[in-house]
DNA sequence: GTGGTCTAGACCACG
DNA sequence: GTGGTCTAGACCACC
């Protein structure tokens, strides 16, 4: 089987968290769909070299966002039903963020959406 | 004088962070110009009901950045040069988690590219 | 596990600085060696008989510079870029000011280029 | 009269130890010889657009240095003898520091030597 | 008046 | 165990 998942370990977020992102885009972008099992929690962790604790916690967060279900004893697989969505309030507050560092970068308004275009596309494809 | 900012209590994040996010907001929308003067950390702090130490905080991070600049005994401005950016890696990288999140939120396409242009808009104006 | 740094109490600068400081030095002289971990943040608030939030902001310094990188739970460690350096107007302008002291403390021109040449060569063998 | 000093508003330190540097670099150098007079506090602040006691908290630490001394109503006047140095351990303190810094920017040993030798030279010639 | 430093101690996040 | 955040309040440095 493949190694699905790669972190950067030069991104400064927590583990646990660039775990949960990728799967979350793997699954936004139907790399994963529902039905599909998810690796065990010792496999991703033996590939990326983390700590089983470190794995586990992403998985508890994408569960407690909806979007995976663990049972015990077996592999955890994607959820069917989309998740309640979190406050919109909340989506537009990161979406502002990541605006506002690309506009303090020098962005053009155009290119910013061009970009976000391209990254759309790329989430489909499942690209990296 | 107006008050400057707000924060959202129901924002997890720290509080500094959430300063500094807002203020790095108003001076990519232009709200706050190159040598424009910030409310003293008293000020806001006394405005948001939290400790001085925290608004230094948010501060200090600003100046690590390089978007204003702090002299001791003096109010800080807004830098006037453009720091050198975060790498487009690390850029991108945030834009395409808000991305993912608003897709699995059920967001179509056309919707996201919607919504980010009208989130360039409110930039310029200093909308919230 | 010795007591890797001392730190002068006669000496006005905050302790944060000093701290920052020796550390700075036993990088740019391989005591520290990219990789290597450094000690608690509790281990030398310990030692040197100050507050943990003290320490911790001469690391907040260092990792601002590139010189350490520091991560949630995990001990801090020597960086392994060599992060991009200030710019040489500020490195000549400090210099130039520790040479004007020399002089007016009426050292002769030889006697500070041995005496720079000597601390060239314990930096680089740990000394202090 | 042509102006003295110049500080520059980029350079972080406080404004009051820039106009104390410069004017301790220009007697170091032997611009400013034993009894010649010093601009008053009013012309300096005057050339440099800062506040008058600014300029005065510049004089104040020249002259507890010993290094200039001021008569109420008359000229401040380079000091005839050299006063007595600052401890050698503060002076190697900073000096270490600043080839620190270099050291960590990547210059060689032979190079921060020649470094040292030219800023020597130019100081004698009250060059900037 | 401005911002900076330090302390004490509590609590959280991470691995 | 590690480092991070926040608070409270004191005192200092600068303009």
């Amino acid at each position: 089987m493949p190694v699905l998942l790669e972190i950067d370990p030069d991104d400064p977020r927590p583990i646990y968290q660039k775990v949960a992102d990728e799967i979350r885009s793997l699954i936004a972008g139907a790399t994963l769909k529902p039905g599909d099992q998810l690796p065990s929690v010792r496999q991703i962790a033996g590939d990326l070299g983390v700590n089983l604790n470190t794995v586990a916690t992403a998985y508890r967060q994408l569960e407690g966002e909806g979007l995976i279900t663990v049972r015990h004893g077996a592999r955890a697989v994607v959820a069917a039903r989309r998740p309640a969505a979190a406050p919109a309030r909340d989506l537009r507050r990161g979406l502002r963020n990541s605006l506002t560092q690309l506009v303090l970068a020098g962005w053009q308004r155009s290119a910013i959406l061009t970009l976000v275009a391209d990254e759309l596309r790329e989430l489909h494809k499942g690209g990296r």
